[in-house]
DNA sequence: GAGATCACG
DNA sequence: ACGTACGTGATCTCT
């Protein structure tokens, strides 16, 4: 039999510096329970033990300490957000039915101690799950160590047994206490020996094996081999004797501790199934209930106290026109309604509240006598107020069928999104989880009506159905009062909401792409890559996977003999920044260079592309309106705001988007907005007039820092100000924009410094914004929209500097993303009033493109840049350029 | 599924 | 002493 025995305290910490930070919507911290409860489950899986227990410290000093009066409180206490998940974790365990055991006065190293000893009496086998090398000297043949480390949220564990340990040290586990009373421990208080360090004392430990035989073989140590000759090191140790006695017993683990404990007790049990869902809920922990199946049902246990809306529904099957009217009439005059529609809108669920009551409409094609269509378009209308989950998509479905798009108000799912844009994921019954601890399961006086009968997948999917319209309504309310009480209102109902329409009216035009000329282009790609191929193997000796960076690496660092010039945490990189570094040195590395580039543009776009074309021969690109931190859109299935366009051959496969056969591409693009909002928002009064100037800004800039004049800017110059113009916006650091504009570090630094005394308003900015974001817990555009910052609290250097940089680049990104949809929606809007047929059918971050039919062109070129340019006024002119061509490439 | 790489703004 | 620019998505390899 085999007991684990996990160090409470140290795998919680491990767990806590792991996970990446993580909070409950109201701000209670999880990720230490969240990290723990991953390793326990690693720790199961991989070992399963058939007896389990915890151990923890209480805080108090132990009694080992006590003994001694040397002992001071130097023991750092742990962080706050740390302590305040222990209770947490402790009832997370008793619910998991995992005995623990915690004893004031005692270190969890003594508990592990006497809780391996009682295992050995019993004849069980022990493995002691910790984080610390302390645990070491407990190592024997029925008594293993397992060594738990955990480097970017990944855990790693190493089990250390009486052969591996003496491999590694070259004696038994038991001098572990003789190399700690010589060495000392600082983060244990042990002093040990004062000027003996860890070479000294594993040397010692090696030749005498005890601390004992150490002193009793003294002075003529210095005789024996193997030993350091430093003359000094005797004097060390006959300073020291004291201090070596005193560390041996306090680096002793104390193995009788008064606790009750067989490790029968610790058998596993089953966990408290009610229990631990109760904590998970609370804890958001919404995965971990997935995983351990914890969601209450029929075999799951009663699920009275989960909360679930008022029951039982008022449910109106509408079946034909006879009252059509009336319902109607009570959508119109309802404040809000919810709908929910089936796919391709053969069915609508519709959900209202009236006088606290939720109140359901079940509208089915397939049950509906009448005019379904006539139907549709009475609740599809700008007289009826609407709140979906999902407007874009809604609006797409819409449009497909012809219907109209006006009259939605709310939407849950960007709601949800603008409160928190990093959650990562807005599905309605998360929502209905995270705001309301609903869980989706059918309702409970629903289940309990039909106690007596099963229900049929039919009524279960229906009921559903129902519910989450339901959720919809709900969530409507309290979604809309977190934004009301945080000011982002408008920014759901001026600028998502209308964008939505003008979002899937984009995604339904789709974009002509010339298949012949794709299929051509990749012919030529193909063949040039064969060559390449060739001329790869050649130069190797023998063929292998050029795509494969391991394999590639071997081939250049190990074969070829190059020297690596940066590692990954895998082996060695090579990127393309490392390869140009080395393209002189072999002819292997340019050839592998453009074989990547032909290779990337082959696949991804050439072959990804053709992939998605429609019958219509166009791409239908997604527009996803949740998903980034910043507010920006993204684009996927095709992403077309990553087309190639930085390189000669890249660029070429602009020319395969085109406009249909008689129309034109308009396509205009913001000049440097980033950089014109830097200078508004900073207020600084140089780089206000540096735009104001319309000059070429990276070089007003070179000669700004450099105090010469702009006609004497060297190209070198430019290209050196236009980089740290670009890394100011993302809060760069002098070390990467070294590395950036190849110069040295000093040279960069200096370089930032001069930069930041001649636009010292942005300096004062930037300082002011996150030392704001600090106080308020989160950053905003100039429209409200906000990204919270949690990181920028944490202990950890690097999380906190990296919610610095993100304090100084969301305002600046994110006000442009605000400003851009604002444009979007004017130009949409000023199309149709035009009555031009021109449409927009791309949105790439700063860049609009419309299709029009060619005589439209020249009057649609000046529209987009007098709504681009009119969208806001700031203290720098927006500048934003139009140009028509026949493709892509020759528009832009 | 994670990591490496590379395409864009 | 640390680790090193913001925001995305697609493809390929490898475990």
């Amino acid at each position: 039999m085999k007991l684990m025995v996990i160090d409470g305290n140290s795998i919680v910490n491990r767990a806590f510096y792991g996970v990446h930070m993580l909070t409950t919507r109201d701000g209670r911290p999880t990720n230490a329970v969240f990290g723990f409860l991953n390793i326990l489950h690693k720790l199961l899986e991989d070992n399963a033990p058939d007896g389990l227990c915890v151990t923890f410290d209480l805080k108090a000093p132990t009694f080992r300490h006590l003994a001694y009066e040397g002992y001071k409180a130097t023991r750092k206490g742990m962080p706050e957000e740390l302590a305040a998940q222990m209770p947490v974790l402790k009832r997370v365990l008793d619910a998991l039915n995992v005995p623990r055991y915690e004893l004031e006065g005692w270190e969890a190293d003594d508990l592990i101690g006497t809780i391996a000893g009682r295992c050995r009496q019993a004849g069980w086998s022990c493995t002691a799950v910790t984080g610390d090398k302390d645990s070491l000297q407990l190592v024997t043949e029925d008594t293993h160590v397992l060594l738990v480390s955990t480097r970017m949220g990944q855990t790693t564990t190493r089990e250390v047994t009486p052969d591996s340990f003496r491999e590694e040290y070259g004696f038994d586990p038991i001098h572990m206490i003789d190399l700690k009373a010589l060495m000392g421990d600082a983060s244990d208080n042990i002093p040990g020996v004062k000027g003996i360090g860890e070479k000294t004392a594993l040397a010692l430990v090696r030749q005498y094996g005890s601390v004992e035989r150490l002193y009793g073989q003294m002075p003529d140590i210095l005789m024996e081999p193997g030993v350091p000759a430093k003359p000094g090191v005797v004097k060390k140790l006959e300073e020291g004797r004291e201090q070596a006695r005193m560390s041996y017993e306090l680096a002793t683990i104390h193995c009788d501790a008064p606790i009750d404990f067989t490790p029968e007790d610790a058998l596993r049990r089953e966990p408290d199934r009610e229990a631990l869902y109760q904590l998970f809920l609370d804890l958001e922990f919404t995965k971990l209930i997935e995983k351990y199946g914890l969601r209450p049902g029929p075999a799951g246990g009663p699920a009275a106290e989960v909360p679930v809306s008022d029951r039982p529904l008022d449910v109106t099957e509408v079946t034909g026109p006879a009252q059509l009217d009336e319902i109607a009439g009570k959508w119109e005059s309802a404040d809000c309604v919810a709908v929910l529609p089936l796919p391709g809108l053969d069915g609508v669920a519709v959900c209202l509240r009236e006088e606290g009551r939720a109140v359901l409409y079940d509208i089915r094609a397939a049950r509906y006598e009448g005019d379904y269509r006539a139907l549709l378009e009475r609740l599809f209308c700008a007289g009826v107020r609407k709140a979906a989950h999902g407007v874009k998509e809604l609006c797409r479905a819409l449009l497909d069928e012809g219907l109209s798009t006006e009259g939605f108000v709310f939407d849950t799912e960007i709601a949800a999104y603008l409160l928190d844009p990093t959650a990562g994921s807005y599905e309605l019954r998360r929502l209905g989880m995270q705001y309301f601890k609903r869980d989706g399961e059918t309702s409970v006086a629903y289940r309990a009506e039909n106690a007596f009968t099963a229900l049929s997948d039919e009524t279960r999917a229906r009921t559903e159905w129902y519910e989450d319209a339901v959720l919809i309504t709900d969530l409507r309310g309290e979604l809309g009062h977190r934004l009301d009480e945080l000011g982002m209102t408008a920014l759901l109902t001026d600028l998502e909401l209308p964008l939505c329409p003008v979002l899937a009216g984009m995604e339904r035009e789709g974009f002509l792409v010339d298949r012949k000329a794709l299929t051509q282009f990749g012919a030529m790609l193909t063949g040039r890559m064969e060559e390449l191929e060739r001329a790869i193997y050649e130069l190797a000796g023998h063929e292998f996977n050029i795509n494969s960076t391991q394999q590639f690496g071997r081939v250049l660092f190990e074969e070829l003999g190059l020297p690596p010039v940066k590692k990954t945490k895998t082996g060695y990189s090579t990127s393309a920044e490392v390869l140009e570094k080395l393209r002189w040195q072999h002819p292997i590395v340019e050839r592998v260079l453009e074989y990547r580039q032909l290779a990337k543009l082959n696949s991804t776009y050439v072959e990804g592309l053709g992939k998605v074309i429609g019958p219509d021969g166009r791409v239908h690109t997604t527009f996803q309106n949740t998903v980034t931190a910043t507010g920006r859109l993204s684009s996927t299935e095709p992403n077309l705001q990553n087309i190639p366009v930085r390189t000669e051959l890249g660029a070429e496969m602009r020319r395969m988007f085109m406009a249909a056969p008689g129309r034109v591409l308009v396509d205009a693009d913001y000049s440097q907005i980033e950089l014109r909002l830097l200078a508004h928002i900073a207020g600084d009064e140089a780089m206000r007039e540096a735009f104001r100037t319309g000059a070429d800004i990276h070089t007003i800039t070179a000669s700004q820092v450099l105090g010469v004049p702009p006609e004497q800017v060297t190209r070198q110059q430019r290209s050196s100000a236009k980089a740290v113009n670009f890394g100011i916006v993302y809060g760069i650091s002098p070390f990467s924009l070294s590395q950036d504009i190849h110069v040295t570090v000093a040279e960069a630094k200096e370089y930032m410094q001069r930069y930041f005394d001649t636009y010292a308003g942005v300096a004062r900015y930037q300082k002011e914004v996150v030392e704001r974001a600090k106080a308020d817990g989160y950053v905003s555009t100039l429209m409200g929209r906000r990204r919270w910052l949690p990181e920028l609290h944490s202990s950890n250097f690097n999380q906190r500097s990296f919610g610095e940089r993100v304090a100084l680049n969301m305002p600046i990104q994110g006000t442009a993303a605000d400003i851009i949809k604002l444009a979007m929606i004017r130009v949409d809007r000023r199309l149709r009033a035009e009555g031009l047929a021109a449409r927009l059918i791309l949105q790439v971050h700063d860049e609009l493109i419309v299709e029009c039919p060619e005589e439209e062109g020249g009057r649609v070129a000046q529209l987009l840049e007098e709504e681009m340019e009119g969208v806001v006024s700031l203290s720098v002119p927006l500048l934003a350029e139009a140009k028509q061509g026949r493709s892509w490439a020759d528009a832009h």
